[in-house]
DNA sequence: CTATACAGAACCAATGCAGTCCTATTTAGG
DNA sequence: CCTAAATAGGACTGCATTGGTTCTGTATAG
């Protein structure tokens, strides 16, 4: 129903309480005791975020995963994109052969639009945004604003 | 991977395809064929689109569907409310006790705003504008202007 | 050398989605 | 009145994805 898939929610959960202590290793266990999720679980998603270069690890004693960027350098496109792969709203947002429709379908580029769009405005909140208790809204002002 | 559902296309394509002329009455089977989409598929569309009132139907020889409203008046958020239900990019962000992460989570209030950016930005766009060949993109510009 | 902790893959159950089918009900026209 | 065309509303099913687990391997501090 158009929503980020549950782990996703986890992922960027994960991810904003790394940024509140940038330098600091922490283990997936203690991750998961902190978040009240299981740890197999909380281990797969670091991992996948540590794949797409989000994160840095370290293994063996006193090991654990740290945020690989200053936390404004992440946004949430990333983790969306790191957890879920690259973001396609439509079945043919990416390349050709994807969708049935394709020959004479009138709303493919208007759908790319809005992919764009959305891309772009998850793009623009990084985790630093995130981890403020109330999110600066200067991108939904901009929306809000020009919309009739 | 954070995607419309491929019935949801579908409904857009069969939605912009009766903004083209929206007087005029279509049968599920004409359109149907016209989109190269099986009978039963559509029709199960259309009926999903009368209830949420977005089209007006008729029974009977000669009968068939047309739209409700102008179509400016009927937005792309309609469309996908309609087929997938209330817009909710994470599970919580409808009500509460939908999310195990609840107690503590410090990401809930950031995602319902951005939730609410994407229902605002879906709502700005119309099924006249998706008939255009290429969208409008008022909003995507005023997103980019905006965004470091 | 051993306990800790990550790395990577395979695996399974459950949910939701795409698609079909069947049975009313309404209406135009002969 | 009677029939064919068309919608109305379900129930039903196979399949793909997701959420979640488990196992084996590898690196590292002490
Ligand atoms: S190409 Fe996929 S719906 Fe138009
Ligand atoms: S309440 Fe659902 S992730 Fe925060």
């Amino acid at each position: 129903m158009l929503r980020i898939a549950k782990l996703t929610d986890y992922a960027t959960v994960l991810m904003v309480r790394l940024a509140r202590e940038p330098g600091r290793y922490f283990s997936a266990a203690q991750l998961a005791v902190e978040l009240g999720v299981p740890q197999p679980t909380v281990a797969k998603l670091l991992k996948r975020l540590l794949r797409a270069h989000l994160l840095a690890s370290t293994r063996g004693v006193g090991g654990g995963y740290s945020l690989a960027l200053a936390p404004h350098a992440i946004s949430v496109a990333d983790v969306v994109g790191a957890i879920e792969g690259p973001l396609a709203l439509t079945e043919c947002a990416r390349g050709k052969g994807n969708c049935s429709l394709e020959r004479g379908c009138a709303t493919r580029a208007n759908w790319q639009l809005i992919n764009h769009a959305l891309r772009v405005a998850l793009q623009a909140v990084s985790l630093a945004d995130m981890a403020r208790p109330q999110l600066q809204p200067v991108y939904v002002q901009a929306l809000q604003e020009k919309m009739p």
